[in-house]
DNA sequence: AGCGGTGGTAGTAAATTGAAACCACCGTGA
DNA sequence: TCACGGTGGTTTCAATTTACTACCACCGCT
C-alpha cells in the first residue's frame, strides 16, 4: 500500500492514529470486533463492504498490530481475526464515537442500538475522562507542547 | 453530496459518527480546530491538503453542526471556522486518538508532539473513562442491547 | 464425485482525491 | 487611485481508490 520511504513521519500522535485507522471501514471493523465478530464472512455480511476492500483493510489492521490473524478457534481450519492488546485498547475510541453519535447524530424519538453496561444493566451513561487522580480534563485546559522523545 | 433518500439510517451510533467524520481530513481538521486554527489558509498550509478537498470537508463539517462559519473575528471581513458546542464535545475523540497513537504508533526514542496538561504543566497522563459515579468502564463489561427510542 | 459454504483474488467501472490553474475580493502602499 | 500580494475559494482534469461482479481454490459433508 505504501513504500517504506513515503512517510513524512508526522510526530503528531493524532495523525499517526488517523493514518492507520482514520477511515470508515477500519473503524467499523474494530467496532464489530468488539461486538464479537471474528470471521471474514461475518464482517463482510455485517458491514456490506466489498470483499477486496475488506481484505485490504484487514491486512492493514493486522499489519498495524490492531488485529491478529489466528489460524483457528472453533475447530474448522479457517482463519479468524481477533483484537490484539493494542486493538483492545481502542475500546475507548469506539465508545467515544458511540457517545458522540448518541448525543449528536440522532433525532429525538429515532431508534438506536444502545451499548448496555453490564454492571447496571442499563445503557451506558455519559462517560468522562479523568486523570489518574480522578480529576476530569477539559479541552481548554490543554495545549500543545514542544516535541519530546518517546521514553 | 447525497440525496435525502440514500440513507439506510443505521441505528448504530458508531456508524452515524463515522459517517460524518470518519475520514482522515475531517479528523485532522477537528484536531487543528482544537489547537486554535480558524482560517481556511491556516488549515490548508497546516494539513497540506488540496484546497477543493478542504473546502468540501469544511462544508460537510459545517453541515453536520460540528463547525460554524463565522463572518469575522479579528476585524478583517474574512470568514473563519470555529467549533460549535457539538464540535467541542469531540475533544474526547481527539484525545483518544492522541493517546492511542502515543501508546502504539511510535518507536521508543522517536520524537512526538505532546499535549500539555495546563494543570500539571506536564504531558497529559493516560486518561481513563469513568461513569458518573467515578467507577471505570471495561470493554468486556458491556454488550449491545435491543434497539430503543431516543428520548 | 458432487455440492454448498468460506475466504479470498482479478478485472473493470464508478467515485473520490489531488494538483494546478484560475478568479474575485480585500487591504495596503506608492 | 490603482497596481499588487494575500486570502478564500471554484473549476478542470488526471490519478488514485472504491465498489461491484465474476471467478477460483479449498474444506467438509453425503
Amino acid at each position: 500500500m505504501e513504500a517504506t520511504s513515503t512517510k513524512p513521519a508526522t510526530g503528531c500522535p493524532v495523525a499517526r492514529t488517523v493514518d492507520v485507522l482514520g477511515d470508515k471501514w477500519s473503524l467499523l471493523i474494530i467496532r464489530d470486533a468488539f461486538d464479537g465478530v471474528r470471521r471474514f464472512g461475518q464482517f463482510q455480511r455485517n458491514l456490506g463492504v466489498a470483499k477486496n476492500i475488506l481484505s485490504a483493510r484487514l491486512r492493514t489492521l493486522v499489519g498495524a498490530g490492531v488485529l491478529l490473524s489466528e489460524p483457528a478457534s472453533d475447530g474448522s481450519s479457517y482463519r479468524e481475526y481477533v483484537l490484539t492488546d493494542a486493538g483492545r485498547e481502542l475500546f475507548d475510541l469506539i465508545v467515544t464515537l458511540r457517545q458522540w453519535g448518541e448525543a449528536h447524530a440522532f433525532e429525538p424519538g429515532e431508534e438506536y442500538v444502545p451499548l448496555i453496561d453490564g454492571v447496571t444493566g442499563e445503557p451506558l451513561a455519559k462517560l468522562t475522562y479523568v486523570r489518574p487522580d480522578g480529576s476530569p480534563v477539559r479541552a481548554d485546559g490543554t495545549h500543545l507542547g514542544e516535541p519530546r522523545r518517546m521514553p
